[in-house]
DNA sequence: TTATTATTTTAGGTTAGTCTAAAATAATTA
DNA sequence: TAATTATTTTAGACTAACCTAAAATAATAA
C-alpha cells in the first residue's frame, strides 16, 4: 500500500510525462511545491519500489507498475470531482482541491459504488477523460483555442483544471460545451476577442492556450 | 490544523470518557491498537496543545477545545456513514471503516453540503446521534436489551457500531426500529431467546448488552 | 575548449508518529 | 506494612517526508 505522497508523486509524473517524454526533478519539485533535494530523495525511493525508471541527472519515467497506480488515482480524482459537482453542487473551480485529498482515502469498493451512482461517467467536470478500472484512458484530440483563427466557431470540450482560470471562464459565463466565435486575433501576442452569446470577451493567449475546443459548423 | 492521529486520539478519548470520567493510557492504547508508550508520548503533545488535561499515572480528560474537535470529527464520521448507506448502498457493517478515513480529509464546505444533501439527519445508521455544527449532542436514553425481562416488547433504537455484532444482527434479519419480544432469559448468564417476526433467536448477554432499545406497548 | 551557470544530488537535520526494553510509580495481595 | 504485580512513563531507536547548505555534474556561453 502506497502513501498519499507516493500517490501524488506518481500522479504528477504521469501528468508531466504526457508532453515531455522524461520528467525532471525540478519539474516535479515545482508542480508539488517541494524542494528539489526532497524530490531527489523521493525519486530514489520510487525507483527502489520500481514505480519509476530513472537515470541520475537526467530524468524519470513511470514503469507499468507506476502508471497503473497513477491512473487509479487519476480515476478516483475525476470520479470524485463529478460527484462533488453533481451531488454536492460544488462550483467547478473548487472540486479539484477537495478531490486532491479524498482520492487517497477511498476504498475500491467506494470507487466502484461511486462510479455506479454517477452513471459511469466518461469525463470529469473539466472535460478530462476518466480512466477505466483497468487503466485505459481516452487520448483526446486536443485543439487549443489559441490555435484557431478569426471566423472559426468552436465548442469548448476541455479546460485546464486551474482555479484562477476556471474562475475567469466562469465570470465570462462560459463553460464546457458552450460555443463561441473568434472575432479578432492579434498576431503579435495572440490575444483574442471572442463572442459568446450576446457578449464579447477579451482573452489573452495565456487563457486561450488552456481552453480546448472542437470546431462546429 | 490537527493531524489524523490527533483527531483519532481526541475522538477515542471522547468516546471512552462517556462512561468513565477519566480516561487511562491503556484504555486509549487498546482502543487505538497502539503501544502504551506511544500513547503516553502523544498524551504529552495533546496536553501541550491544550486539547486535554492530564495527571501523570492517573488519566486524561478532554478540555473544551479538545471536545470541540472530537465532536466535529464524530459529526463528520456519522454524516459520512449516513451518506455511505443512503447513496452508495454500503451495508451497515462496512460504513464505519470507510468513514474512519474520510472523516479526516473533508472540508467544512463538504460537511455542510453533505448535511444538506442528506436532509440534515439526526442519527447515524447505528442509531447514534449526530452532533450539531456547534457541538451539541443529544444525550440518549439508553436501555439495554440485556436489562429487560421476559414478556417485554421492544424496538431497537441503537446498536454498538462493531462489525461482527452488526453482521450478527443482520443475519438475524434485525435492524434499527425492528421490534422484538423477549421469550426467555437465563438468570445465570443473561442469555435470551427473542422472537422477531416469525423467528426465534438465541442471543448471549454479550450481544444483548450492545443492543439498545425502547419499550413498545 | 574552457569557464560560467543551472540543475541535481549528497550531507546533515527536523518533526510526527510509531516501536521495544527498562525504569518509575501505583495498586493489590500477603 | 511489606512484597508482588500491574500500569505508566522514560530512554533510545526507527521510518516517512520534508528542509537548507554544500558538492557534483551537466549544459551553455565565451
Ligand atoms: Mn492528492
Ligand atoms: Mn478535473
Ligand atoms: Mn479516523
Ligand atoms: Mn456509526
Amino acid at each position: 500500500m502506497q502513501t498519499k505522497s507516493t500517490e501524488d508523486y506518481l500522479k504528477i509524473i504521469y501528468g508531466l510525462g504526457e508532453d515531455r517524454d522524461t520528467v525532471t526533478t525540478s519539474a516535479i519539485a515545482e508542480e508539488l511545491r517541494i524542494s528539489s533535494p526532497s524530490v531527489s530523495d523521493m525519486i530514489k525511493k520510487l525507483y527502489e519500489s520500481q514505480y519509476i525508471s530513472y537515470t541520475p541527472y537526467y530524468g524519470v519515467r513511470l514503469t507499468k507498475k507506476g502508471e497503473r497506480i497513477a491512473l487509479k488515482i487519476i480515476r478516483r480524482h475525476r470520479l470524485l470531482e463529478v460527484f462533488l459537482m453533481k451531488f454536492l453542487n460544488f462550483p467547478w473551480e473548487l472540486v479539484h482541491d477537495e478531490a486532491e485529498r479524498l482520492e487517497h482515502v477511498i476504498s475500491d469498493e467506494f470507487e466502484d459504488r461511486l462510479d455506479a451512482l454517477l452513471g459511469w461517467p466518461q469525463y470529469d467536470p473539466h472535460g478530462d477523460p476518466i480512466p477505466t478500472k483497468d487503466g485505459l484512458v481516452e487520448k483526446l484530440e486536443v485543439l487549443r483555442l489559441s490555435d484557431l483563427e478569426v471566423g472559426d466557431r468552436v465548442s469548448i470540450t476541455k479546460v485546464t483544471d486551474s482555479r484562477p482560470l476556471l474562475e475567469f471562464i466562469k465570470r465570462m459565463g462560459l463553460g464546457l460545451n458552450h460555443t463561441l466565435a473568434i472575432k479578432t486575433k492579434e498576431s503579435f501576442d495572440g490575444s483574442m476577442v471572442i463572442r459568446a452569446g450576446r457578449k464579447d470577451h477579451f482573452v489573452s493567449r495565456e487563457v486561450s492556450q488552456n481552453i480546448y475546443v472542437r470546431k462546429v459548423n
